[in-house]
DNA sequence: GTGAATAGTTGACAACGTCAATTAGTATCC
DNA sequence: GGATACTAATTGACGTTGTCAACTATTCAC
């Protein structure tokens, strides 16, 4: 009676699940993380009226060189009508505004707003923390492991 | 003209986008290497009838233990609802059944079948190929890195 | 200048996530 | 042993996300 899981009916004398190949699969585990930190940061952004894709596009246009819509879609992997739909939000809240391209009249160039740079700088912060609760249970040096073999993945 | 990014226009003298603070945020690079690994999954189960979803669940009724739709909610981190549909997909391609619990009627064991278990074992192979290309740019041991520390995120 | 390609936009539709309510069965507590 | 609380599975609703095709305006290439 140790035991938490007595109480649950499982089948074959109460044995828990043991997940098999997937503890294994890389991309399992990747979408189970992704699930859980996308969750956190979701809670941190919500006092903003940000969600974690508006954020992603915002820290974007906050960079030093302000984005096309297509820069943004290709960067975000996302397709170029979703870019559409996050920039109108963020249009709608004041963060960020389209400019035109000097040179080319198609493109449209994401700014950010005063607004949206001192909003993104106090998101940023509450991401961080939102973070550091993710990812609680590595050290300092296994979170820069990761981060560095990810990126390897990811480009 | 050695550079690809010529074509296309970007803002500030076509110097391509830095991807700001993203690129060190490791929830950014998850949900990015989440992105391109269950597109190749896809890819890979598409000739099988599988989607990602229901090849994890087919992954767990193929276990040792046969789980019930419970377990397989709290292991998949899916809304007991969820589990039924794709439950309700896999029986009717024949994957898998619904077994009773031996003590407890309201319980329902997932159960592979024959041809669920030989559709596992194939898929299983080019799932795991399409992780190779995933992870094409990792070495097998920071593969092994990136497994235990996802693992220690994750649980 | 004509034809091919590209940026952005709109609309449609399936898949996914979340939540509330229902039904059937089991456990608890007096 | 009977009222009460809890749990497993299911259904249905609703908003979000992912994917795709079509369209307009503009630029590029020959």
């Amino acid at each position: 009676m140790t035991d938490a899981t007595a109480t649950r009916p499982s089948i074959a004398g109460e044995q828990r699940i043991d997940g098999s190949d997937l503890l294994g699969d890389v991309e399992f585990l990747v979408a189970r993380v992704r699930a859980i930190g996308s969750g956190h940061a979701r809670e941190a952004l919500a006092p903003f009226g940000l969600r974690v894709r508006a954020y992603a596009v915002l820290s974007l246009a906050c960079g030093s060189v302000s984005p096309t819509q297509r820069d943004i879609a290709d960067f975000l992997q996302l397709d170029p009508s979703q870019v559409v739909a996050v920039i109108d939000s963020l249009e709608a809240s004041g963060f960020v505004r389209r400019a035109q391209h000097p040179r080319d009249r198609r493109v449209n160039i994401v700014e950010a707003t005063e607004q949206g740079l001192a909003t993104y700088a106090e998101a940023r912060e509450a991401v961080s923390r939102a973070r550091d609760r993710s990812l609680g249970s590595l050290s300092a040096e296994e979170r820069e492991t990761l981060t560095s073999l990810l990126l390897k993945v990811a480009f």
